[in-house]
DNA sequence: TTATTACATCGCAATATTACGATATAATGT
DNA sequence: ACATTATATCGTAATATTGCGATGTAATAA
């Protein structure tokens, strides 16, 4: 037990619960917000942005990478993570398409 | 250890990752599908629909109620669950409203 | 080469989630 | 009252997530 029985569903419930799952923790949402609010992608300073342990910032910004969310390229000491456009819209209408699913005008209830 | 430090992010960051986590299920995914493509919202077969036993649909139910997502009303004796539309909205706009602070023009990296 | 800097990975403890059998509850039918 | 039906809750085992110190790695600097 206590393993999601994910044969159950269909590929692309279980690819929008595996996405939102990214999006399940703060600390992933204040990343990906500040890698949106600082327009250029110059990164590194995440550890003094969150308040967390570097360790612990490394670990959830490999969770955005995994799920393509982010990408790093290496810049000399240090690394450059930013935003991937492509997939970010692609994620977007992963939630939109569940979201417009449903007509708010038939208020049955 | 092994507990979100949610003191450390903004309210709406905690929110959405407190929503997120709601999706992060591809049960409560398909429970939301099912409720949405089921254009009435008379329930009770969801635990025919996927293949969980009863006791395990039942606490998905709860996660979904208690973000608010979906209402039961007891109808004789089963209960009639149904999608919130105002709280579908709210929570379509918090992901919107971090999907649309991303230029995906600006395509830096 | 050795030191430094920036980040990644390992290993572990604390906590949370998932699934389900068993049992409780609550409304209806006989 | 008793049985039935539908759903909720409890308790627990299996597994996943979170956080971080310690350590590894890789590029540059001295």
């Amino acid at each position: 037990m206590g393993v999601t029985k994910t044969d159950l569903f269909t590929e692309k419930q279980n690819e929008l619960a595996k996405v939102a799952k990214v999006f399940a923790h703060p600390a992933r949402v204040a990343i990906l917000e500040y890698l949106i609010q600082a327009n250029s992608c110059i990164n590194g300073d995440l550890v003094q942005e969150l308040g967390l342990a570097q360790a612990t910032i490394s670990q959830h910004l490999r969770e955005l990478k995994e799920i393509g969310l982010i990408k790093g390229s290496i810049e000399g000491v240090s690394v450059n993570y930013c935003i991937d456009p492509i997939r970010w819209t692609e994620v977007q209408n992963l939630f939109q398409d569940l979201f417009s699913g449903f007509p708010k005008i038939l208020g049955c209830c």
